[in-house]
RNA sequence: GCACCCGUAGCUCAGUUGGAUAGAGCAGCGGAUUUCUAAUCCGCCGGUCGCAGGUUCGACUCCUGCCGGGUGCGCCA
């Protein structure tokens, strides 16, 4: 839309002698006033005119190349001819292709984003989906507008909950199903839990174990722990590549632990450090007043760390390796507190860094009736399992409506995951997330796959174009019927993708590519592409094959597959 | 008790950073099919934007106070 909004601003500029900043090009409220609008309330009033006064006086004396300006009431509305729409809006995209949307301004700048984050010796549940798949849409988003990113996987592979694990290990055995290493690990973890609360020899044992794990010495201990998180890695790894996620750094919160010294005497030469009932604290009411009762305890009182104490380090750390321009946190909004303690600390350490660390908090996902969805009585709702069964229906959709197509178990995959992430993407991240199952799979109205059977239908367009050796003549321009609305948020596109990254806000290009699939629906409706006069039929295709690039660009943005057939 | 977040149609949500007559999807009702794939499209029904003040030319949007729901709150992660 930069585009059009640009020149508006400018040749209004001119217009009135005052800078280009000043006029905020918007959209209009009803598509029918006009294609872009100027609201003229605030330039009146440091004018000392009516604002209706203004936008005719504006209106008058209008003149730019291919857009007309009328003012109405105190709007001053524009529209661009419709050949000039089309063809600039064509053109540039067809120019930009795969790239339509990126851009260059984070060139130069690197982006840590930590998401997922598992823990190691349980399977992946439902809970873990959000950060994962919010996450790796802000990796692709940063990477659309140059940044350099930088995915880290801060597994859970530390703790004393695993000298209980190694000694559920060396009495049960080694033997782990390869097959699904993740079910297997997680029956030994519950076991191990168990026998830490009924047998104290056990717990004892287990309680050695850790201090071992901790002291860092080689052995069997450190053995059979590298060893769990081995096998717990490869199976997350399975399911990452079905979500299409790959992080550039797997580092637990074990990676930190020889940093972990080095945190405590950086804070407290930094003189920010008291101690409390022989805790070492950072108290934070100096910084922000709302945290006065809860300081940041950095040292328990028997000399040990805590969870604070290691993203500290691994903050500094991070700091320090990459000099990020943000470093973005994709975590439950439960552990709000935590991260404006950690920056908490960072304030009262004065590091002028502190602004660029985000937590990048998301909503829960519940259950129907707004239950928690976690664990029931045990049972984990492991998130292979709900792949799984969402994908099934999906291929019983698949051969319903396409029996004769080929490839429909990768299309179910496609569809199924598709339905997944989107329905995660579609809201504000803020927002909790009903994970109500029929509506995941009824894949009708504002949902992924809806958004994918509109780029199929595209695709399928301009494969009987092909066939049939249609669109081969000069457009036509004013051929194309009613795609004001298609054109329109086909340039909206690189502000959705800037704005999204901006915000963190992935819904933003959820929401943008459901408009543009219903304006596209909208008009294809309408007008028929194949057979028309040979310059109306090659505007058309090319407008189907620039929206079907946006929309492809958009939904592997979002982490989903474009699919070329349903 | 304190802190933070949420509250828009029966349900799930948008609302372009304060602008024009508050919009979608689902559900319900009624239409469109010799289909460029109906996983689609069109129409109808449906609103005290939680409540009350305030700021402003203008408030769903900002401020204050309530009400309701959620999350969290020093030796867990």
């Amino acid at each position: 839309m930069r585009l059009f909004a640009d020149s508006i601003a400018q040749a209004l500029a001119a217009q009135t002698g005052r800078p280009a900043a000043e006029f905020r090009i918007e959209l209009p409220r009803d598509p029918a006033l006009g294609d872009l609008a100027f609201p003229c309330f605030q330039l009146a009033k440091q004018l000392g005119k009516a604002p209706p006064a203004l936008a005719a006086e504006l209106a008058g004396a209008w003149k730019l190349e291919g857009i007309t300006a009328q003012a109405t009431g105190p709007f001053l509305n524009f529209r661009i001819d419709r050949q000039v729409l089309a063809e600039r809006v064509v053109r540039t995209i067809e120019g930009e292709g795969v790239s339509y949307g990126c851009s260059r301004e984070g060139a130069g700048q690197t982006v840590v984003i930590d998401y997922s984050s598992p823990n190691i010796a349980k399977p992946m549940h439902v809970g873990h989906l959000r950060s994962t798949i919010i996450g790796a849409a802000l990796v692709r988003l940063h990477e659309q507008l140059g940044y350099r990113v930088v995915g880290i996987n801060h597994i859970g592979d530390w703790g004393s909950q695993f000298g209980g694990l190694v000694v559920a290990i060396r009495r049960r055995g080694k033997q782990i199903d390869e097959t699904n290493p993740v079910h297997g690990l997680l029956e030994l973890y519950q076991w191990s839990k168990q026998q830490v609360e009924s047998d104290p020899a056990f717990a004892a044992e287990a309680r050695e174990a850790w201090r071992e794990l901790e002291s860092g010495r080689e052995g069997e201990v450190r053995e059979l722990w590298r060893h769990v998180t081995k096998v717990s890695l490869a199976g997350f790894e399975k399911t990452y590549r079905r979500l299409g996620i790959r992080h550039d750094l797997v580092r637990g919160e074990s990676w930190y632990e020889n940093m972990l010294q080095a945190t405590f005497e950086r804070v407290e030469k930094a003189g920010v450090v008291e101690l409390s009932q022989g805790a070492l604290v950072v108290t934070l009411g100096g910084v922000e007043k709302s945290l006065k009762e809860t300081p940041c305890l950095l040292r328990q009182s028997d000399g040990t760390t805590l969870y604070a104490t290691r993203d500290l380090a691994a903050l500094f750390s991070r700091w320090e390796e990459f000099g990020f321009a943000r470093a973005l946190y994709v975590v439950g909004g439960e552990q709000k507190l935590h991260f404006r303690q950690l920056k908490g600390v960072l304030k009262r350490m004065s590091l002028d860094w502190e602004p660029r660390v985000e937590h990048i908090d998301f909503g829960l996902l519940l259950g129907p009736g707004r239950t928690k969805l976690a664990s029931r009585k045990g049972a984990v709702l492991v998130l292979d399992d709900l792949l799984d069964e969402v994908v099934e229906e999906a291929l019983r959709v698949v051969q319903e409506k396409n029996p004769e197509g080929a490839n429909l178990a990768e299309i179910a995959e496609q569809v199924g995951i598709g339905a997944i992430v989107f329905n995660d993407l579609k809201r504000e991240r803020i927002k909790d997330v009903l994970f109500d199952k029929q509506e995941i799979l009824s894949f009708e109205g504002d949902t992924g796959p809806y958004l994918q059977y509109t780029h199929a239908r595209l695709a399928s367009i301009l494969r009987k174009a092909e066939a049939a050796s249609e669109g081969r003549a000069a457009p036509d321009w004013n051929g194309l019927g009613e795609a004001g609305g298609v054109l329109i948020a086909l340039a909206r596109y690189p502000d959705v993708v800037r704005s999204a990254a901006k915000n963190c806000e992935p819904s933003e290009v959820s929401q943008y590519l459901i408009q543009l699939a219903h304006e596209l629906n909208n008009w294809y409706v309408g007008s028929r592409v194949l057979g028309q006069e040979p310059g109306i039929t090659a505007a058309r295709l090319a407008l189907v094959r620039v929206s079907k690039s946006v929309i492809g660009n958009g939904l592997r943005v979002l982490g989903m597959a474009a699919p070329e057939q349903m």
